[in-house]
DNA sequence: TTAATATAGTCTCATATGAAACTATATTAC
DNA sequence: GTAATATAGTTTCATATGAGACTATATTAA
């Protein structure tokens, strides 16, 4: 043990590494990537009044032209209720079609309509926009270690989580 | 314009860039951060059964002794509503204690109880040792540089959001 | 002192969420 | 063919959220 030092309540202090919420990875990720999250949603919101998973189904039936909702559920992260919720409201606003696989009546192709394309091609310029500006402010190294890093951890945060699960960790600490 | 193709249904393509969402860093932040909130939050909510609010007010009260409300919300990034509910459940929990400022009686100055630095003390390992798995996949190099990039990035993302919503940011464009 | 304003914190309300139940359809096993 | 199982997508339900109304208290202006 580091030290006897017991403050006045009883409590060993300085025996355990206090955990510095501003160096804490996962708190700075979580909240940069939730100011984040809030102004681009002011955005498409207040100039194209969608949501952010609306926007996530645009974008992808704008890359991929034909999708199914198991597919963009899949390419986007999202379950299958924030895409089925998606899917509806940007069908409800005629900016998507759904046309029913007749190989498998539960699958509905998806698509957009021309008012989809174009309100995609309206949002898009902006986005970017906003993405270039917010980045600018790193240089070319940084971006670019920024984007193998994300790489790693969106790997590695699949691979943590089940061990912290299973196993006592300080069991690996002695 | 780059060039005249025109598809099958009148839309003018290859006239913007597509977003690819996988290259997009506004949402390859929020979908990192979504995991590894998820994944810290099943921790805390199995083993000790708290949120990641409540986690939030333990680990500053740990580091800071004594608070009132306003002082968390401001260092957590936390609204009033969110720091008020975490702080009702930790009382709830007897791991926080109130003590009425005499000098205001509209705050409440806050503090761990001795369970609640208890509680930090078994926490705080887990927490550290499942964000250096985490982080383990990357160098100090990479370590170094998404530290400094998270630092730019949280003051520039308070720049970008207001010029969107009060200028056409096309106009920088041309 | 009294009125007007500001502040700390709680509560209400409308909305967003994921998990899981559910419907309808398809596929597989027999 | 029929039963059992799997799958696509929707809906329900319980929970988490932020905005803003609200309560109680403090401060400032007159």
């Amino acid at each position: 043990m580091k030290n006897e030092d017991i403050d006045n309540d009883g409590v060993n202090k300085e025996q355990i590494d206090p955990v510095q919420l501003n160096q804490f990875v996962p708190y700075r990720m979580v909240h940069l990537a939730s100011n984040i999250s809030l102004a681009l949603s002011k955005i498409y919101k207040k100039e194209f009044d969608i949501t952010i998973p609306e926007w996530r189904v645009l974008a992808q039936l704008a890359e991929q032209q034909k999708l199914y909702s198991k597919d963009i559920g899949a390419i986007t992260s999202m379950d299958k209720s924030k895409v089925s919720r998606a899917v509806k409201a940007l069908e409800n606003k005629d900016y998507l079609l759904r046309q029913t696989n007749i190989k498998d009546n539960r699958a509905a192709c998806l698509s957009l309509t021309v008012q989809g394309k174009t309100l995609y091609q309206k949002i898009a310029p902006k986005a970017l926009q906003w993405e270039s500006e917010l980045i600018s402010v790193l240089d070319a190294n940084e971006h670019r270690v920024l984007m193998n890093v994300l790489d790693k951890l969106d790997k590695q945060v699949l691979q943590v989580e089940p061990a912290c699960n299973q196993y006592d960790l300080n069991q690996s600490k002695n």
